[in-house]
This record gives structure tokens, C-alpha cells and sequence, in this order.
DNA sequence: GACCTGCTGCGGCCTG
């Protein structure tokens, strides 16, 4: 491996002994010949922290270190934040290689850009809305300076897999190819990424056209130690105020403040609301006891300032910290390792709590994660659904799935996106001025990314973007913007493909403490608790969108915005799998290792009792009083199926965790019924969106313009499948 | 009964 690292430039060899590193690490040894060859696409897969990011500039900067005119590497990056830290990162080396670095996001100042714009070079940090900006609104000086490219580096990689973002990430690539005549001798794409499901299929989301080949560099996985334990609350039917009842989420609460005091952890706790509360809740108890406050919130909404604060306090590890935070610790900020990770409530995903594990673990110390889950106290009305434990079932299964079967979620690339689609033809229109028809399809659809879409959809499509007055055609043929295209493009919030609600700010005193959506109702006097503190709402401006709280005792959080979720199939089945068998413990050897709690236990002993004596192994169908439940432990588009079909024949249903309650119905209606449709021809996903209203499917942000009849195809075959619902009839029912 | 990300150009105000 020495002749490799000799293959390095002289400066970086130099810079990398004034690191004083041992060694290179391995994937970084590995990325070198790669890297150099300049001939194919690369994909380095390792956890964080193992130094993909240098495994990528250092031979890199290597190749462009002679190249003076315009930019040799485009990095491009998920996070303006990121950006920043990279910036920061790479200073010393391209101080050595006497080479220029650029941040180029929303953010960052003007006067670096101007230098950049005067006199393109080295390296440029972007995100991709920055490079679409870019490219509408300078596409001669993107075609001038990016004429001698020699790298594109995506960071995070697998946060754009399979989003509507990536669509416009892929897009970008292949227009940037375009216009500066590189489609038939591609640019090399470089991807890091943390490590990834389903490993084979990433070179195809990285290239669609495969026009180079892929390599895949992933490190060799050191096995870490990992402790888990669930630990189960009994939520009391009556919460009483003399403390004898104290809701799960208050004893949630004294746990934390048991487990968590005096060292740093991270607590995942889901929605933004219920972070919010579990924050006061732990404030309060530190002002009781008179000790210092050290458990904050972390999320989305608020303001960057108090996040940037706590992340700083994290980082230092000087002082104890606990945040109670959403996906936003997830992944991405380097915020260190933590002493251990706590989840309330069952996760979304096998693969975000994998990544949330993964947070903890310092030096020769294992990950810890515990979980926190609670369920109703039940009486003689108890409902057959609480009475099956399903979020300790599913936080056991997916504790299975992670660690027995090392699984997790791999990301839905099936998708058409046809509101990003539309965007591009928007984007390339304003690009180029004007375009011909079958231009925009082989540049989109045949070289770039959107494989899915027909011609037949693209005339449809652009048919109707023309009666919508998003374009129009000229006499040669030629398709230009329309009135409503024009006023699109023409506004900053265009280059953006993902949506965001509108917002109101919250200020106390002149201090922004963050931000809420519209659609939560917060009147005037009103209590809330926002930043982990409690408030009361002195004014609201609808106007400027402010508002105004003054610091209070008591109060709620407030309502935050949100849609279903939805959980994987093979989560559901290994539920199913945990009350056939009774058994959800690890084997290790000859052992099978507990690691639920005595009350965690005990209630899953009675949800598994209720499973047999429902019998929901050999009947899916349950009637309780007058409604019957249908437990598939299926996915969702089964589910919804399912759901859809028992409403057109004229039940009243609704479904929620997985499972269907058919109000005033009997086990055999049901059944008679799903079994005569799955005799008949069921109706496809496309006809099955039909019955929903318009308003129910407008999801994306540029949804509102497309065709209905699209629209319906687009969301029939996100959310339904006939065909697996058809033959879960035919294997459950007859 | 869910989460996260990003975008412009310019006018006005403040500080050194």
C-alpha cells in the first residue's frame, strides 16, 4: 500500500504528515487508484466517522491540483450546515495546494461568491438547490466554468435515495453533463454514504443510464458490543392528582431524569410535541430538586440559534447534556458520541433506529439503547387493539429485525415523482429559453433520471401544463414558458422541489424562539410550551406571521402538523411471527437473552394471550361488540387496499396502526364480501384512487399542476396493490 | 396518529 500512498501529490503527502496520522485508513488506502483512474463512478459506504470524506479529496485534489482555470471538484451536500463544516475541514490542505475553496448556499456571503463568479477554481461546496439556481439563471457561466470538471461528490448520499430531492439531485448531474458536452464521455460521480441496505442497487440510483461503471469501497465492519433493554409503563385508565396515578409520560420522565443525569444522552421521542413536553417535564424536576438544568429540545421548528447552542454544549463535553431531540440528532451534525440512546414510544423504522444506536457507543464502551414504551391500563371496555400491546410488539420486532436479522428498510426508488418531473421541464424550459418536446424527454427521461415516466404520460403532462398556462408552444414547435410558468420560475421558492407549510414565528421579547405551522390553532392567552419552556401567547400578527409570547407557568405544546406513517411489511410479519411463537428473545449460543423489563414482560404475556385466544393466527377477521377488527400483518398498501375496497361496497371503516375496524359489521359480511371481489376482477390502484377527493391526493409540491387523471395513476401505485391484496383474500380467507 | 432539508435580490437598519 505505500506505492499508493506515493501516488498522492507531493503537498498532500506533506500535509498528511503534518496531521501526524499513523496511517491512512483502509477505505481511504482503497479510494486512491480509483479515484486517480478518473474513469468510473465510485461508491464509498462506511459509518461515520471512518474518513470517507478525505478517502474522497485527498487523491482528488491530487488530480486537480495543476488545473487552474474554472472548478475541478463540485461536492455537493444534503445540509448548508455541512457545507460549512467541510469548508472548515478542508482549509489546511487547500492552504497547502494554494487552492480555492467556495461555499456556495442560501447563506453564505456574498463576497465569496462574487471571487468564485470573477474567477472560478478549485473546489465548490453547493447544495442542490443552489446548482439549479445556477444553472436557470447562469447557465453560460455554469457551461464556462465547469468545462474542465473532473469530480462530482455527493455527501450523504443516502439521504437523497429514493426522495423526491435525489430526482432533482440526478436531474441536475445529467443537465450539468449536458451543457458542458460531457454526456457521452461522463463526468466521475463519487457517493458517501453511510453504510446502506440492499447494496447492489445504489451504483443504478447513482447513474440511472449507467453511462460509467461503479465501483463500491465499503469498510470492513468492526462488530461493536450492544446493549438493549425495553422497558414497558402502564398508562393508568384514571390519572389521579394526589400522585398515586401518575401518567406513563410523567414516570417516562422520572426515569430519564434517573438514567440521564450527570452524563450526555440522546433521547429520540418522535413528534416535536411530545419532545417538547418530555423537555419541561425535565426542567421542571431539575428546578424541584434545585439542580442545574441539563435536558433541552432539539428539533426542526426551532430556531437555529438555540440548536446551534445545544449542539456546541454537546460537542464540548464539558458539561452534562441530554437532548430530547427528533430526526434532526439523527444523523449529519457532528455532535460526538453519547453515553447512551433512549427512545419513547416505538421507532418509525428499523433504519432510523439503527442510525440512532449508532449515536452512542463512545471508545471501548458499547452502544446502549433503551426503550421506553407505554400502553393503556386495561378495563372490561378495553378495545381488542390495546389489549394486543402492538407498539411493544413492534418495538420488540423491529429490536429483532435490527440486531437477529441485521435488516432495515431499504429506500423506495419505484416512484415516478411527477411533481419533481414537472419542475425540471420547468427548469430546463427557464434554462434553455425555449426547448423542443422531444429534447426535454431524452435529456429527462432517456440520459436523465426519470425512467418511469411513458411518453405517453409526458404528452399528457405537458398538454396539460399547457392548458394551465405553465407553458406554451410556439408556431416552430417550440415550448416556451406560459404566464404561470414565468411567475413560478421567476420566485426564489422555485429552486426548492420538496414542500414546506407556511409558518409563524414564535418571538418573546425580541428573541425568535422558533417556528409553527399555520394550521395548529393557538389563540390569544393561550399557554404553550415551546424551547423546552412554558409560555403564554400575548398577540398574534397575521401579518408579518409572529407569535408574540411572553414566559408563563403551565401550558401545552402545541399541536404540530403531520401525516400517517407507514411501516414496512417485513415489521408486520415479524409481529406476527412473535405472537404465533411467543417468543421475541434473543438467541446468543445455546442461551436465549431477555431483554424486556418484569412490567415490559407481563404485558406481553397478555397481548400474546389475547392473540391466542382471539385466535388471530388462523382468523384475521375479529368481531368485538358491534365491530369487527381485520388484522393482516401487512404493510400498508395492503391495508389501504383493503380499507378502500370495504368502503365501495358500502362499510363504514377506518384504519390506524395496521389494523381495520369495520363498524356494525360481522365476521362473515366481511368475509362474503372480500371474497366475491377477489373472484371478480378487482379494481386496479388507479380506479381505487379514484374514489378518494382530489384534495386527499394533492401531497407534492407541484401536484396542484398536474393532470387529475396522472395524478390518480401517480398515487394509486404509491398507495394500493391489488394484486398482493387479492391473494392475501385468497390465502386468509377462503 | 412523523420527521427533515432549501431558495433571491434588494432595501433598510445597525455597528465600527
Amino acid at each position: 500500500m505505500i506505492e499508493e500512498y506515493q501516488r498522492l501529490d507531493k503537498r498532500v503527502q506533506k500535509w498528511l504528515f503534518n496531521q501526524g496520522w499513523p496511517d491512512l485508513r483502509e477505505i481511504q488506502k482503497r479510494a486512491i487508484a480509483p479515484i486517480l483512474a478518473g474513469d468510473r463512478d465510485l461508491l464509498i459506504s462506511a459509518s461515520t466517522a471512518a474518513g470517507k470524506t478525505e478517502a474522497f479529496f485527498l487523491p482528488a485534489c491530487s488530480a486537480i491540483a495543476e488545473e487552474e482555470n474554472g472548478f475541478g471538484i463540485l461536492y455537493i451536500s444534503p445540509l448548508k450546515a455541512l457545507i460549512n463544516d467541510q469548508y472548515r475541514r478542508l482549509e489546511s490542505l487547500s492552504e497547502m495546494l494554494d487552492m480555492e475553496v467556495t461555499p456556495w448556499h442560501g447563506d453564505s456571503l456574498q463576497s465569496k461568491k462574487k471571487k468564485a463568479r470573477k474567477n472560478p477554481s478549485g473546489i465548490l461546496l453547493i447544495t442542490p438547490e443552489s446548482l439549479e439556481s445556477l444553472l436557470v439563471r447562469e447557465p453560460g457561466w455554469v457551461k464556462q466554468s465547469f468545462a474542465s470538471l473532473k469530480y462530482i461528490v455527493i455527501d450523504e448520499f443516502h439521504a437523497f435515495i429514493g426522495t423526491e430531492r435525489g430526482k432533482q439531485l440526478l436531474s441536475l448531474l445529467t443537465r450539468l453533463e449536458h451543457i458542458t458536452g460531457r454526456i457521452s464521455n461522463p463526468i466521475p460521480r463519487v457517493a458517501l454514504s453511510a453504510t446502506l441496505g440492499e447494496l447492489e442497487k445504489v451504483p443504478l440510483s447513482l447513474r440511472p443510464n449507467k453511462s460509467l461503471p461503479c465501483e463500491t469501497i465499503t469498510s470492513s465492519q468492526h462488530q461493536s458490543t450492544i446493549k438493549v433493554q425495553v422497558k414497558g409503563y402502564l398508562e393508568p385508565l384514571d390519572i389521579m392528582a394526589d400522585d398515586t396515578h401518575i401518567s406513563a409520560e410523567q414516570q417516562i420522565c422520572h426515569e430519564i431524569f434517573r438514567l440521564c443525569r450527570g452524563d450526555s444522552h440522546l433521547v429520540f421521542a418522535n413528534s416535536r410535541s411530545r419532545t417538547e413536553n418530555i423537555a419541561a417535564q425535565l426542567g421542571d424536576l431539575c428546578e424541584q430538586q434545585v439542580v442545574p438544568n441539563e435536558f433541552f429540545p432539539h428539533h426542526g421548528s426551532l430556531a437555529k440559534e438555540l440548536r446551534e447552542d445545544l449542539e456546541a454544549r454537546l460537542q464540548k463535553e464539558t458539561l452534562p447534556t441530554t437532548a430530547i431531540c427528533t430526526m434532526t440528532l439523527e444523523l449529519g451534525i457532528d455532535i460526538g458520541k453519547v453515553s447512551s440512546v433512549i427512545q419513547v414510544t416505538a421507532p418509525h423504522s428499523v433504519s432510523s433506529l439503527r442510525q440512532r444506536l449508532g449515536r452512542s457507543g463512545r471508545r471501548n464502551s458499547p452502544s446502549i439503547l433503551r426503550m421506553l414504551i407505554s400502553e393503556n391500563e386495561l378495563s372490561d371496555k378495553s378495545n381488542i387493539v390495546d389489549g394486543l400491546r402492538l407498539e411493544l410488539v413492534q418495538s420488540l420486532a423491529m429490536v429483532r429485525l435490527l440486531i437477529v436479522n441485521n435488516w432495515f428498510e431499504p429506500a423506495d426508488t419505484e416512484q415516478m415523482h411527477l411533481s419533481t418531473f414537472l419542475h425540471q421541464i420547468l427548469a430546463v424550459i427557464a434554462q434553455w429559453g425555449s426547448v423542443r418536446a422531444d429534447q426535454l424527454y431524452s435529456l429527462l427521461c432517456e440520459q436523465g433520471p426519470f425512467k418511469e415516466i411513458t411518453i405517453q404520460h409526458f404528452k399528457q403532462l405537458l398538454s396539460h401544463m399547457g392548458t394551465v398556462q405553465l407553458i406554451q408552444q410556439l408556431n416552430s414547435g417550440e415550448l416556451v414558458l406560459g404566464i404561470e410558468g414565468e411567475r413560478i420560475t421567476n420566485f426564489y421558492t422555485f429552486y426548492a422541489v420538496f414542500k414546506t407549510p407556511e409558518e409563524f414565528r414564535i418571538v418573546a421579547g425580541s428573541k425568535t424562539l422558533g417556528t409553527l405551522p399555520v394550521d395548529s390553532l393557538i389563540l390569544k392567552d393561550q399557554h404553550i410550551i415551546f424551547g423546552g419552556r412554558r409560555w403564554k401567547v400575548t398577540d398574534i400578527d397575521d401579518n408579518k406571521k409572529v407569535i408574540y409570547v411572553t414566559s408563563t407557568k403551565g401550558g401545552k405544546p402545541p399541536k404540530f402538523s403531520g401525516n400517517g406513517m407507514s411501516i414496512h411489511d417485513r415489521v408486520r410479519q415479524e409481529m406476527f411471527r412473535i405472537y404465533c411463537t411467543g417468543e421475541y428473545r434473543i438467541e446468543v449460543g445455546n442461551q436465549r437473552i431477555d431483554f424486556v423489563n418484569n412490567l415490559g414482560r407481563q404485558l406481553f404475556q397478555e397481548g400474546a394471550y389475547l392473540f391466542k385466544e382471539a385466535d388471530l393466527e388462523n382468523h384475521p377477521i375479529y368481531q368485538s361488540g358491534k365491530h369487527s377488527y381485520i388484522f393482516t400483518w401487512m404493510g400498508d398498501k395492503v391495508v389501504n387496499t383493503l380499507t378502500v375496497l370495504l368502503i365501495r361496497s358500502g362499510f363504514v371503516c377506518s384504519n390506524f396502526g395496521g389494523v381495520i375496524e369495520v363498524q356494525n359489521s360481522n365476521v362473515d359480511d366481511i368475509k362474503n364480501c372480500l371474497i366475491y371481489l377477489a373472484n371478480t376482477e378487482l379494481p386496479d390502484e388507479t380506479e381505487l384512487a379514484r374514489t378518494l377527493s382530489l384534495q386527499q391526493k394533492l401531497i407534492e409540491k407541484y401536484d396542484e399542476y398536474l393532470p387529475e387523471d396522472l395524478l390518480t395513476e401517480c398515487y394509486g401505485r404509491k398507495a394500493f396493490n391489488s394484486m398482493g391484496t387479492k391473494q392475501w383474500i385468497l390465502d386468509n380467507l377462503v
